[in-house]
DNA sequence: CGGTATCCCGGGGGATACTG
DNA sequence: CAGTATCCCCCGGGATACCG
């Protein structure tokens, strides 16, 4: 269940692949924005939506990446609170990597399947 | 220098999404692919590719998308040994998701730099 | 040249319990 | 609902030294 991926540096700072990856690279990292693709949503249904991640590191994500100016958070002054979650248009750039990824995905798992 | 970047799990087993992280989410992992996307390359030329991976991990990272027929490995009986690194099929079919990402870095790039 | 071996370490992540 | 607060653990990565 648990793989191992990416932790840490990427390549020298300045360098396209980088700049991409610090901001998608983390753990969890595109599944939160690849559920944020579709639309805003709110923190229960980003956990609904990626049932693996913890609340702990589904909150540390949003911080970073809300942080990286990827995405905005909107606390709504309602009772009980509800937060939102939104692309930003930063965030919104990285979705062409982001459906590449889903693309290639996609084919390797219907390779798998039908072979 | 070193960031905080992606290090254990993807979501559901089974989703495109993972299938396709699990093969470059490592940590270094797409510098690696982008440096024999260009055609095969020797150890030590990968290392001067990405001066900032150690050995070790390079090594492991090499071992690792081998096993994962990602890559394959051949050593050339000579002296000194040489050996090769290059891309599989599977490997190959990576590429799109990769170029996307240096795409979108390029872009974020520019985009620093000119404002 | 193309790696291993070893030591060390930090922090990211899981689990659980609790809160405004 | 939308998080914090702890505790704990593990392993991935850097550095250095060495090998066939």
């Amino acid at each position: 269940m648990v793989l191992k991926l990416r932790k840490k540096a990427t390549a020298l700072p300045g360098c396209p692949m980088s700049k991409c990856m610090d901001l998608l690279g983390g753990c969890w990292t595109p599944e939160v924005l690849w559920s944020l693709s579709e639309g805003p949503r709110r923190f229960s249904e980003l956990r609904r939506d990626s049932p693996f991640i913890s609340a702990k590191v589904m909150t540390s994500r949003l911080r970073d990446l809300e942080q990286r100016g990827v995405l905005t958070r909107t606390v709504m002054p309602t009772s009980p609170p509800t937060v939102e979650y939104e692309l930003s248009e930063l965030g919104k750039e990285l979705l062409p990597a982001i459906r590449s990824i889903v693309e290639v995905g996609t084919r390797l798992l219907l390779r798998d399947t039908s072979s």
